[in-house]
DNA sequence: CGGAAAGTTGAGTGGGATCAAGCCGCGTGG
DNA sequence: CCACGCGGCTTGATCCCACTCAACTTTCCG
């Protein structure tokens, strides 16, 4: 069970008692404040495949942690094309691009049954304010977002960008717990497409090699990784690690 | 000149007071904590074309604002090939990608002679929980970054990208205090192509598209914009508004 | 003035999109 | 039970946009 801010479940109770991921607070916590983060915590109802968590242009009033199954989040351009721009599994925070201007600047839609907790965001930032922890957290939440949508942006290729999606897959599937050689994936071709920005007749193509090559074995939504390595240096997602980069600060051209 | 955080230039000296961009703190602010505030701002010396503001792996400890012009970032992949993630202006901060693992993902580089104002991060996080202003400003920031970065990711078609960066340049231009219309580059072609994911050889032609089409007159690094309402419809930067955004949260399927 | 880098132009190629058809799983209803 | 229809997915054929390669021009800077 993801706990929202990373911590056990309280003691005797099973609900969630904190929204923010495991391993987030390492060192010892004031129970007051750790209390009082647990009392902004709206517990939801389970939402369902199909139904939205927030739609583009909703009013900003609440983050929100997943703790429980898959959420999609897409844009519509004023061409009314969609594109997807992300999957969110548990753990993860959605609605953090909102903060900005107020409005929520894209679709939350559930792909299966998702639970999650509601952090009312105004609240939640006066109680940062008395809790470094929790503020740390949040600017970490935040910048790995934004270091995680500019890699996005980046990787260009079309089997780079699909190494790069289940490779990433694999992983998160692996911080859940579950298996990252094997595992079913919740989102349809089409939403893969669109999030890698290809088209769907591309995406199965690409997927038929990779399976040729024995990169991966693909049945259905059944996904098994073979060739991990290949995989991951197909993917050149991360960026490469730069031998003595503390060397001069600034210097001249 | 732009004030760090968007306060008017302190009385009695030009110097650089504040470090967050105009109308940042609308409200009254406690001069106590402003003065803080300022304690905490590195002025740097000002660095010339082709100088490394900060390196793709180096320790993070600092968030900077840009004062005076044009920083480039970019990252590098295993390949060695080089992707331009992003173009920073006066007002604009930089670093904050970095926050979430102490390590700078990307390079910044400066276009031309680029002051900055440097805060340390770590006491910068903790008079923001003294500073509520501050910490919604730093929030804001953030998720501005977000939105951005996911936006770009989108953008599909060559002309449209080429045109969401030119409305993109004008703006800020605006916002600087020159002319929307006509301003002067400050990035090579190459830098540009890149930051689209296009060839140089392609944005060269589209430039002489949009030219031959009358959006755009371009000589050298001279830019003049002709069909602001054509170039921003092109763009299909902006989400479409959706309207009564405000109805049911969710619904089924 | 000369060399190097940046930028432009042209010709040819290829990767991914598009168009079109077929397959498969699944729910519905006769 | 099967016929039917629908949507998701795959496969094939063709097209086109953007990349590559190459040559040339311009600009920059010594």
């Amino acid at each position: 069970m993801v706990t929202p801010f990373g911590l056990p479940p309280a003691r005797g109770r099973e609900c969630c008692s904190c929204p923010l991921g495991p391993g987030c607070f390492p060192g010892s916590l004031e129970a007051v404040n750790l209390r009082e983060l647990e009392g902004l915590i709206e517990h939801t109802a389970p939402a369902y495949a199909g139904s939205f968590l927030f739609r583009q242009g909703d009013r900003f009033e609440h983050i929100a942690v997943i703790r429980l199954g898959t959420v999609k989040t897409y844009a519509i351009d004023r061409e009314g094309r969609e594109q997807t721009t992300g999957f969110h599994m548990p753990g993860d925070f959605i609605g953090l691009s909102a903060i900005d201007d107020g409005r929520h600047p894209c679709n939350a839609v559930a792909l299966d049954t998702v639970t999650l907790c509601r952090l009312p965001f105004r609240a939640t930032a006066d109680l940062a304010a008395r809790m470094p922890m929790l503020q740390a957290k949040l600017f970490r939440l935040m910048s790995r977002d934004i270091a995680r949508a500019t890699r996005l942006s980046c990787n260009n290729a079309a089997d780079e960008r699909l190494a790069a999606f289940l490779i990433g897959m694999a992983d998160r599937m692996a911080a859940q717990g579950y298996s990252s050689r094997r595992w079913q994936l919740t989102m349809s071709r089409m939403d893969i497409a669109n999030y890698l920005r290809l088209a769907p007749e591309t995406l199965s193509r690409l997927l038929r090699r990779f399976q040729a090559e024995g990169l991966v074995s693909v049945d259905g939504r059944e996904v098994e990784v073979r060739g991990r390595e290949r995989l991951q240096a197909l993917a050149a997602l991360e960026p490469a690690r730069v031998a003595c980069a503390d060397q001069a600060r600034s210097e001249a051209a």
